[in-house]
DNA sequence: TGATGTAATATTTTTTTATAAATAATTTTA
DNA sequence: TAAAATTATTTATAAAAAAATATTACATCA
C-alpha cells in the first residue's frame, strides 16, 4: 500500500513542519524556539539574530509577536545598562521551549511512521 | 499541561504543513495534489493554472518535477491535435492523490489532538 | 561627561520569487 | 493550407521578502 513502486529514489519520506497559531496569526515555530534559545545563550536579541544569520529586524519582530500574543510576558529587554542592554527570556517562555521540544518529538515519530509506511 | 495560561488568544492551535519529499527535493504538497486534480477537470495544464490562479510557468514546473521524480509517467501532455493539446494523467497519479488524502486526513487527526491537549 | 553596546525604529538597498509577456513547436480540423 | 488551442521555453517585468544601513534612545561605567 505504500509508493515504493513508484518513485525513483529510495530515500524519500513524509516531511512536515509544525507550528502554533493563534487567530491566523503565528504564535511559535521552530525558528521563534531557537531564538529564544540562542538569547538564553548570549543575553542579547543582537547577538542571537547572528548567531542565526538573522537580520536584528527580523529577530526583533519575532520577539515582539511572542511578547504581543502573551498573556505574559516571555521576552524582557533592557534598552541601556551595563552593556548597553540586554534580554532575557522569563521561566514561562522555558517552559513554553520544553512544551515545544515534546510535541516536536511527537511530530517526528508520526513522520517516521508515515515515512515506514510510505516505502512498505 | 496545555498552555492555555499563557496564551491570550482562546482560538490557538497546533497547526502544520505536510508534504512527500525525495532527496531534499519536494515531490508531493497539497498544491500539486489540487494541480492534478484540476487537470482531471479540465484537461489542460493551462486551464488548470488558470482555475488556481497562478502562472502556467509554475504549474508546468511541478508537472515536470513529478514526472522527472517518478519512475512510471504520471502526467501526460500532448502538443496540437484536437484541441491544440491536452493533458491527463495516469492511474499511478490517481493512486498517489487517493493516498495523499488519507495521509492528510490521518495528519488532520494528530493536530486536532494535540491542539486538544494544548487547550487542556 | 563622554564612551559603550544594545534596544527600537525607519529608510534604503538588495535579493529572491513570482508573474506576465512573447515566441516557437505541434497536430487535428475545417 | 490556414486556424485553433495547447505545450514548452525564454525573456522581461513586477511584487514580495529579506537584508543592509542609518538613526535615535537609553542607562551604566570609567
Amino acid at each position: 500500500m505504500g509508493l515504493k513502486y513508484l518513485l525513483k529514489e529510495k530515500s524519500f519520506k513524509v516531511a512536515g513542519s509544525l507550528w502554533i497559531e493563534s487567530e491566523e496569526q503565528r504564535f511559535l515555530g521552530p525558528g521563534r524556539v531557537e531564538l529564544l534559545e540562542r538569547i538564553v545563550e548570549t543575553g542579547s536579541i543582537n547577538q542571537a539574530a547572528k548567531h542565526m544569520g538573522m537580520s536584528y529586524k527580523k529577530a526583533w519582530g519575532m520577539v515582539n509577536s511572542l511578547n504581543t500574543q502573551a498573556k505574559v510576558p516571555l521576552v524582557i529587554t533592557q534598552i541601556g545598562g551595563e552593556k548597553g542592554g540586554g534580554t532575557i527570556i522569563t521561566e514561562e517562555a522555558k517552559e513554553l521551549i520544553a512544551y515545544y521540544h515534546l510535541l516536536r518529538e511527537r511530530f517526528k515519530q508520526f513522520l517516521e511512521e508515515e515515512s515506514q509506511f510510505l516505502a512498505e
